[in-house]
DNA sequence: ATGATTTTTACACACCGTTCAATCTCAACA
DNA sequence: TGTTGAGATTGAACGGTGTGTAAAAATCAT
């Protein structure tokens, strides 16, 4: 790797560094290339030469934070032992909403409104990163599943990409789990979203506890037991 | 009311209302003072005689989109007998779901991030709708709850005035209950944010069904009876 | 020294909120 | 009826934000 291509590595990063470090301290309309090259010591028309658009590097963003957010909970996960499925739901939960808390401005921008205007572009790390998610919450829901299969569902109800990869991921599985999965996404992410957005913040001093009370009842719900 | 009034008492709505259109169309950050005098064939500068500045406006805006939705989900409600707590539930919660479908941008204004650089007031209507939401659904809590009173939280764990309130509208209630309301809370909104965000259209082509599960799980586990 | 790459400089363009003096409108009063 | 004066509106201006482009200048590997 030549010099000149390491300076290259050093300076997207350190553009993407401070990006994150504007968006934490001043929301995602806070990343502007000028107020990032102003940052850097730079001059705007430089950033160019790393990313064509604003909107790119808003997308390189979004898909290094998905990417870390999916990173954590999977390892979180993984450090229970496979004989604890509940142990690890409530990982997978706890180490979502901790992370949030770190990045509040990351979340927002994964899964709030990004940049005013800005289009997520329909593939990408960024949904690579999603699947993977949703390939996680799965695998979690799987590990639980024991039915009852009421047939409620069928593949077609869902994304046939999707669909496809997770009958092959985990095979045998019905639909109906894969609703339970979507409604298992929905309940971690509902207090969540309502603390980082601050609508709990005027309400409780104890989101952590209600988080957690709320993770036990839905392991519970799942036919798992809950850790202690 | 003069002539005089009733034309300003219509700017006034007719400001909100292109407001309100402008936001529909193009999110949160196309509310500009400039665009809605462009809309009304006015001048920006008109638009002072009315409120002393953007935030005012944004703020407003806010105020009624939260009420409107108040107002929804307690009629709802009130259309169901109190005999079935479990369809009073439901009502309140489906009739969120699609007030929050039929205005997108009302709820990311009210449950996301409002326009950049906003910061709410600490009180006002908007507040005042967000308590008229929770006293609801405590209320709803309140009709199916029979403990177990595990004491696990404290008076001292929610908002002075919240607590105050609740105590008032709802006596004897204890405070695991009012946890328990934040819970439900969190999961009629989990589904419904990942929705209006977008995150499940990529998924699911049946999220009304997934969330009316989702709420008929809920019901069960408050120990009420799910409408057929 | 040469040639590719990066960076600066300078523009063009389009927005925004807000203020202010001047103008207009029109209801009420003399 | 004509005048007056408060309120509504304009139009211009101020000061700021931003994205993106193109040519010139600096940098650096070869």
């Amino acid at each position: 790797m030549s010099r000149r291509e390491r300076l290259r590595a050093e300076t997207t990063a350190e553009i993407k560094e401070i990006a994150l470090k504007l968006m934490a301290a001043g929301g995602p309309d806070a990343i502007s290339l000028r107020a990032i090259a102003r940052e850097m010591g730079m001059t705007a028309g430089a950033i160019y030469s790393y990313y064509a658009t604003r909107d790119d590097l808003v997308t390189t963003l979004i898909a290094d934070l998905y990417t870390a957010l999916v990173d954590a909970a999977e390892s979180a996960r993984d450090a229970v032992p496979v004989e604890d499925p509940g142990g690890r739901v409530l990982a997978w939960a706890e180490t979502v909403r901790e992370w949030a808390l770190r990045n509040p401005e990351g979340f927002r921008l994964i899964y709030g409104d990004a940049v005013p205007g800005y289009q997520p572009p329909a593939d990408g790390p960024a949904r690579e990163a999603e699947h993977r998610a949703c390939r996680g919450l799965t695998g979690l829901v799987a590990a639980a599943w024991h039915g009852p299969d009421k047939g409620e569902y069928d593949w077609s109800h869902f994304d046939p990409d999707l669909a496809e990869d997770i009958q092959a991921t985990f095979p045998g599985l019905p639909p109906d789990a894969v609703a339970l999965t979507v409604r298992v996404w929905g309940r971690m992410h509902g207090l969540v979203s309502l603390e980082i957005y601050g609508h709990l913040r005027t309400l409780t001093h104890e989101p952590a506890a209600i988080y957690r009370d709320e993770m036990t009842a839905l392991i519970a719900s799942l036919g798992l037991t809950p850790p202690a």
